[in-house]
RNA sequence: GGGGCAUUAGCUUAAUGGAUAGAGUUGCGGCUUCCGACGCCGUAGGUACGGGUUCGAUUCCCGUAUGCCCUACCA
């Protein structure tokens, strides 16, 4: 595929304006309006350089660079030199290029196949997975996915939170309280129901946290009756939430949690030690970072016991150890900055130059409309019911309508979930917002459902083209492509030729709404041209053109919803 | 008390320091048998406040206000 900025840097450097090719690059820009061409040069930092008013500086530039072959146009506006490529030659090249690079189209190779590890999800296990989780998983899918789409090897960890004294507790209460059938017949709501009560009881009868805390001692010990409870416990957990993770199609290639890691921090706690970083303080060991104007790092309690700082000094070098990552990114909600902040900076500090490569990527908090979420209050929205009640809106919707009755339950899952996904994926994760039913269930305007259904509406006009039509016009001989120089068709096919820089800038920000917003885009440029222009005319020639167009649309809004872990439906 | 993040239209929101701040939703007015949940077009409506840096600030800096989060033995 060519690229345009570059081939216009090379236009303007060649020009000899006074300014390298790089750093032309740079300042070569997309305008905010169409109208104000396809690609400008803002010549404002030239100013400085030549001593000159800007207007006059894009006016000579304009003079000098009119008349290129790329150029259908060339002028100055104020500043600014405003140019506008040839469409049809945009057109031409572009169409068919997506078309046939089909699947991968979007797809770049920019990892060059090193790995890179996301961590997300990372429920608490015997907990409920909810509302608040689909944050972490969904995020953290999505940047598997674009990580993936230009050419990392990604190893994908879901760190479990299995570890830790509530589990001592947990085991208390179901030897007191416990029972083997119901836990087996819905693992969390029971194991939850007996947490609960032991937070109940422990009001009355304090030695129970005594007797929960030896209890702990004895599963760190591998005492092999609390052992099994506990992978028990873990086991069924996540029985139900991979129910979940089917569900959203999630994958992971690693469950590694908490107590993985468990007999991996002695040997970080020495390095520490060894290397100095250690302080004694009110009977705790901990790392200053008091230069760093941080609050000092909490490695070891007053008991003698590991924190999860610890832990996840020992998860990183295992990780670098055992991948050998060029990146290491943390899903994790922002809560937790300062955490990551002071347990990278300890990294550093023992001397670990892959420091650097660790990212925390934090977003914004999901509370309810009243109040936060709390499972003990019995303030929870449970994530499995969120998708559930989508997809029981969606199968309605399918049956009133009629249309696709044949796959309905696919279907119905398919957008049903989409609309949640795609919900999640809308807007700046950094963002704190209050989970709403209408909100989360909503079908029109900017969701999901909406641009699955344009690409379903496309997928229909490819049927009604017919299968030999398409054929032929996918061979793009003798397709005159001055059929698509309007101004909806042109609009599109710039829409569809940002697609692979939009996914390098969503993977470098870490900010899948950045695909998201884009793919509504395109989805409006689709819709925009479908109603502006008939596309099954009677004119072949025009029809072919047109369904080339429709062709690459289809091909371009699937890769997108797929980056986004969504599926994309012929029918709905 | 200290630190971090946020604040854009009635509501939900977008904008590598660049041109007239862009959408969705709501309201109003049209259009639409290539999908039928739709959709498309038009119209109305906005940068919390006060300074500063800059040719140019929603964007960077300082302050104020409001909200959320963190601030050593939970994760």
């Amino acid at each position: 595929m060519i690229n345009y900025k570059e081939e216009i840097a090379k236009i303007l450097a060649d020009a000899d304006i006074g300014l390298s090719f790089d750093e032309i690059k740079e300042i070569v820009e997309v305008p905010s309006d169409s109208k104000m061409g396809d690609y400008a040069f803002p010549c404002f930092k030239l100013a400085k350089v030549l001593r000159k008013a800007p207007p006059m500086i894009a006016k000579d530039i304009a003079e000098k660079i009119t008349g290129k072959d790329l150029f259908e146009k060339v002028e100055s506006v104020n500043a600014y030199v405003n140019m506008y490529i040839s469409k049809q030659n945009f057109i031409e090249h572009v169409v068919p290029e997506i078309v046939n690079a089909g699947d991968s189209f979007g797809r770049s190779n920019i990892g060059e196949g090193r790995p890179l590890i996301v961590e997300y999800s990372s429920p608490n296990i015997c907990k409920p997975f909810h509302i608040g989780h689909i944050r972490s998983t969904v995020i953290g899918n999505a940047l598997y996915k674009i990580y993936d789409a230009i050419g990392y090897d990604v190893i994908r960890i879901n760190h479990l939170g299995d570890y830790g004294t509530q589990f001592g507790k947990m085991i208390v209460a179901y030897r007191l309280w416990g029972n083997k059938e119901d836990v087996e017949r819905e693992p969390i709501k029971t194991l939850l129901s007996y947490y609960t009560k032991f937070h109940v009881e422990v009001e009355t009868h304090p030695e129970l946290d005594d007797e929960a805390r030896k209890v702990f001692v004895k599963l760190e010990a591998g005492e092999k009756e609390e052992v099994e409870l506990w992978q028990w416990f873990r086991e069924m957990s996540l029985k139900e939430f991979n129910r979940v993770y089917d569900m959203l199609d999630i994958k992971f290639d690693s469950y590694n949690g908490e107590s993985f890691y468990s007999d991996k921090m002695p040997r970080i706690v020495n390095e520490l030690k060894e290397k100095g970083l250690l302080q004694e303080s009110q009977g705790a060991q901990v790392v200053d970072l008091s230069e760093y104007g941080m609050p000092p790092a909490l490695v070891t309690k007053s008991d003698g016991s590991s924190l999860y700082l610890t832990r996840d000094i020992a998860a990183a070098v295992y990780r670098k150890e055992t991948y050998n990552f060029v990146k290491n990114i943390y899903v994790v909600a922002s809560q937790q900055n300062l955490h990551f902040q002071q347990w990278f900076k300890v990294v550093e500090l023992l001397g670990y130059e892959w420091a650097k490569d660790c990212v925390h990527v934090p977003f914004g908090m999901v509370s309810l409309e009243d109040g936060t979420m709390s499972t003990r209050h019995g303030r929870v929205v449970f994530l499995e019911d969120v998708l559930n009640k989508a997809v029981d809106q969606t199968r309605e919707i399918v049956k009133e309508k009629g249309v696709n009755t044949e796959n309905l339950e696919e279907t119905a899952k398919a957008v049903g979930i989409g609309a949640v996904i795609f919900q999640e994926l809308s807007n700046n994760r950094i963002k704190d917002y209050v989970f709403s039913w209408d909100r989360v269930l909503n079908f029109e305007g900017e969701t999901g459902p909406y641009v699955q259904y344009t690409h379903a509406r496309a997928c229909s006009v490819l049927r009604n083209a017919g299968e030999e039509l398409v054929a032929k016009a996918c061979e793009f001989k003798d397709i005159d492509f001055s059929y698509l120089t309007g101004d909806a068709a042109y609009t599109l096919v710039k829409l569809m030729y940002e697609l692979p820089d939009v996914i390098v800038d969503a993977a470098e920000k870490y900010e899948p709404s950045v695909v998201t917003r884009h793919l509504i885009d395109i989805a409006q440029g689709f819709n925009r041209f479908y109603h502006e222009e008939h596309i099954l005319v009677d004119n072949e020639a025009e029809k072919l053109a047109k369904v080339a167009l429709v062709k690459a649309a289809k091909n371009v809004i699937a890769n997108g919803l797929a980056l986004l872990g969504m599926k994309a439906p012929e029918k709905m």
